[in-house]
DNA sequence: ATGACGGATCTAATCCGA
């Protein structure tokens, strides 16, 4: 049976549900991790989504902003979650599920922006998402036993065919060299395997998030890939497919990011 | 200027995203 994991930065799921229901229903992932759903616990809509056979779903929210979830049609051995910066903000959900056989640790992720100026001295929110990639670096793709997962809105383009115009961006929060050579030393440090790149190379300008200021988002494509799948090394073996859903940019009232899709053949 | 849109909030103007 393969095992397929999907990770979306919805931007409010109790605004875009139907995108979300859409979405289930066409790629039918066995668990889909979401960020930015900006609601509370309570208000997640859970009825429309156990009513597609999600019945298991883990929600950490906050009023208004941030917040993550991940359902999934596998139960949950247990949940948690860990609150980076001892800010109180809801940005990471970790579940564990049962996939071939082996217990499975999912990380959602939804990393801090981190603000216009990239200089923590004078930016809070880049001094913010510099100190939340610091403790990510504690994270280890061979920790605890299992199988393990990375996933979701890191907010950073790492390679240059990951923002449109890796000159015009250099100096550009997501882009930085301070902010890709974090994140290169957190996945090689905590071997985690990029999943995304390692079936779409890397010659190959890919993106997951379009801003909504474009006139035309398609036609102008200055899109960036902010959106991550990564996994332990015998997960990213089993790896078959990775999809990224570029057409979900242009549906109905779209998330500005795109849900990206990756499947293992277990057993 | 890459680009001025689009979400949530004690409904109106303000904060936030990246």
């Amino acid at each position: 049976m393969p095992l397929k994991i999907a990770t979306w930065n919805i931007n409010s799921v109790r605004l875009r549900i139907g995108i979300v229901e859409q979405f289930l229903s066409e790629h039918q992932p066995d668990i889909l991790c979401l960020q930015e759903i900006k609601c509370q616990n309570d208000q997640f809509p859970y009825k429309n989504i156990r009513k597609l056979g999600y019945e298991h779903i883990a929600v950490h929210g906050q009023k208004g902003y941030h917040g993550v979830a991940t359902i999934s049609r596998r139960p949950f051995v247990e949940y948690s979650s860990r609150d980076y910066c001892g800010m109180g903000d809801t940005r990471h959900l970790a579940t564990i599920t049962k996939a071939g056989g082996k217990p499975l640790c999912i990380h959602n992720f939804y990393v801090p922006a981190g603000g216009d100026e990239p200089d923590p001295a004078i930016n809070p929110k880049f001094a913010h998402k510099l100190q939340f990639l610091e403790e990510m670096l504690e994270l280890s793709a061979n920790a605890n036993g299992m199988d393990n997962i990375l996933v979701g809105d890191l907010n950073i383009a790492p390679h240059e065919n990951d923002v449109w115009s890796h000159k015009q961006l250099l100096k550009v929060v997501s882009h930085t060299p301070v902010e890709t050579e974090f994140l290169d030393r957190i996945r090689d440090q905590g071997n985690w395997h990029d999943l995304v790149r390692a079936k779409i190379p890397v010659d190959e300008k890919l993106f997951s998030w379009w801003s909504y200021r474009a006139r035309d988002w398609d036609a102008s494509d200055k899109g960036r890939r902010l959106d991550h799948i990564w996994s332990s090394a015998e997960l990213a073996a089993s790896l078959s497919d990775i999809t990224i859903i570029r057409d979900a940019r242009g549906w109905e009232k779209p998330s500005d990011h795109v849900p990206c899709i990756a499947v293992f053949d277990l057993d």
